[in-house]
RNA sequence: GGCCCCAUAGUCUAGCGGUUAGGACGUCGGCCUCUCACGCCGAAAUCUCGGGUUCAAUUCCCGAUGGGGUCACCA
């Protein structure tokens, strides 16, 4: 039998798509599960500019989530170049061999003529079937056209009769009528070349073994098996996936669509929590450069690449009926394609953040830290470079927040009131904590007591508390609440006391005489 | 419109003739508690429809319906 090797072939776009992603991961799975290949192969046959630039973010992005290819950009390999901008001499050399074997034409049809016969097949009620009437057979033909201002093109000379049935490990046995084929063209009148036929020479040159790409390929499939046998090229195993659908529809997954998308409630929570901390650190977003549909975004915030990976196998394949989270090496260890779904699976950024607060409670606390030292330097929270002293405050502050941060971004907003001399009010809990009947006055009492404090551990702090409480005659609740929104400006957070005594005695204190002069005036 | 694919709760899925249709996210309720988060407990919610085949269909077959993909000198 022969090596597995896969492939995914992304083309420089400039920025990696979820879907992609899916689909890179599928085929790498199934390298690695078979002991086999996984290449990337660039589809920049009709990019002419800045494809470096327009490459790097895929690149990167793979390189974040742990996507490794053993051949490639980057990497080389024993096929290279593995870009299909530089390889029209073998396309060429290709297509010479498909037109010597009488399996395509050199056709002058124009783009008018094609209509033309479309429109009167479409009128008959018939299926269109190209009348070939400016196929060249001769030089002389080809002269004639050509004085005619005619601009020729390749096309396949494909059958008109017969079936096609397509082997494919996901779904089964695909079954396609030849006749309702066109003549698809495979070099254009610039001599340039139709992905197709770059795709299949590819795949043949790389001994691709398996051919494991997205559903909408799959009506691509015939004039690909027809240029496949035209050259006498070994078939590959082909395997379709579904594609990854819209949050809360089965319409495929697109990367422009990102203003519907926020319609839907939960793709817009995760979107406007990245903008949150994207915006606290000062980073320029523009929807290309910005969209939950891109894995960029996902770095930016400050999500694991487990996370993604995870969620993304399950989009479309499962172990069994139980298992949720899977290591890499389980991952390789049991993935096939015959548990691959056959429907479409719709994109959930909600359960995407689901699989990112599991895999973020086992990241140590160390790693959080170092983590997110880089947003607060970023929110200008703290100096930059971090002190030692600023950096046990953080791991201080990290630990108290605990599962509060599901993402390293976090840090920004949960923490951002332990930094700094300010804090941002939330006016709706400040009206209906501290604003509330009394609760000015306990906290101007609490104030003056907590004033006098020597000792400001979160220990200390809480059981003190207990004995001033018992004095002034009131329950915790009746002084707790107003505290936290005048120290914090937030009505929720972590343990109270371990933020007072974070914060510290000063700026608590400055806090609070802040809250009781805003709570003075005008309502 | 032609061709092709698909169809279990709102979403991701398990199921491969006989199950109280299992799990997860989300939602709702409760517990914990100074709030939030975590955690724990519980609840509501699913086999698109119609024909067959069979003693028995979510499961097999056919059809309908619905959803989607694709029909370029794009990739």
């Amino acid at each position: 039998m022969s090596p597995i090797r896969t492939r995914f072939a992304p083309s420089p776009t400039g920025f990696l798509h979820i879907g992609g992603v899916r689909t890179a991961l599928f085929n790498w799975l199934f390298s690695r599960r078979h002991g086999g290949h996984f290449l990337l192969r660039i589809d920049d046959t009709d990019q002419q500019r800045n494809v470096e630039a327009a490459l790097a973010p895929i690149l990167h992005g793979f390189h974040w989530l742990g996507i490794e290819w053993d051949e490639g950009p980057e990497v080389g390999g024993p096929h290279a170049p593995y870009f299909q901008s530089q390889r029209h001499a073998r396309y060429q050399a290709a297509v010479d061999q498909i037109l010597a074997g009488g399996f395509a034409y050199r056709d002058y049809s124009a783009t008018e003529d094609m209509e033309a016969e479309r429109k009167e097949a479409e009128r008959a009620g018939r299926p269109f079937q190209y009348s070939r009437r400016f196929l060249a057979n001769t030089p002389e033909d080809q002269a004639r056209f050509e004085a005619e201002g005619r601009r020729g093109v390749v096309r396949l000379k494909m059958p008109r009769e017969g079936t096609l049935v397509i082997p494919d490990l996901v779904r089964g046995e695909v079954e396609f009528r030849w006749a309702e084929e066109q003549d698809h063209v495979i070099q254009r009148a610039d001599g340039s070349f139709i992905y197709h036929l770059a795709s299949v020479v590819d795949d043949h040159d790389f001994a691709i073994s398996h051919v494991i790409r997205a559903e909408e390929h799959l009506s691509n499939t015939p004039r690909q098996i027809f240029i496949v046998q035209s050259l006498g090229y070994p078939l590959p195993a082909y395997a379709h996936l579904p594609y990854v659908a819209e949050p809360g529809s089965k319409r495929k997954l697109s990367k422009r669509k990102l203003e519907a998308y926020l319609k839907n409630v939960d793709f817009a929570k995760v979107h406007a929590h990245g903008l949150a901390i994207a915006q606290a650190i000062g980073l320029a977003v523009t929807p290309e450069t910005f969209n939950p549909v891109t894995v960029d975004f996902y770095e930016q915030v400050g999500y694991l690449p487990e996370a993604i990976i995870n969620y993304l196998l399950l989009l479309g394949w499962s172990l069994d009926d139980k298992t949720e989270f899977l290591s890499r090496e389980q991952m390789i260890e049991n993935f096939s394609l015959e548990r691959v779904t056959k429907g479409p699976a719709s994109f959930d950024p909600a359960k995407l953040m689901a699989f990112q607060a599991h895999y973020m409670q086992s990241v140590p606390p160390s790693v959080k830290v170092a983590r997110a030292i880089p947003y607060l330097e970023r929110a200008r929270l703290v100096e930059s470079p971090v002190t030692p002293a600023t950096e046990q405050r953080i791991a201080r502050v990290v630990e108290v927040l605990a599962d509060r941060l599901k993402v390293f971004g976090d840090i920004v907003i949960q923490g951002a009131f332990f930094f700094g001399d300010e804090v941002a009010i939330d006016e709706k809990a400040f009206t209906k904590r501290v604003r509330a009947p009394g609760a000015a006055e306990r906290l101007a009492d609490y104030r003056q007591w907590l004033a006098v404090r020597s000792a400001f551990d979160a220990a200390t702090l809480e059981q003190e508390t207990q004995a001033f409480l018992v004095a002034k005659g009131i329950a915790l609740g009746e002084i707790v609440h107003a505290v936290r929104v005048a120290v914090t400006g937030s009505s929720s957070g972590p343990g109270l006391f371990d933020c007072l005594s974070l914060i510290g005695q000063e700026t608590c204190l400055r806090r609070i005489d802040r809250a009781l002069e805003k709570a003075r005036s005008a309502a």
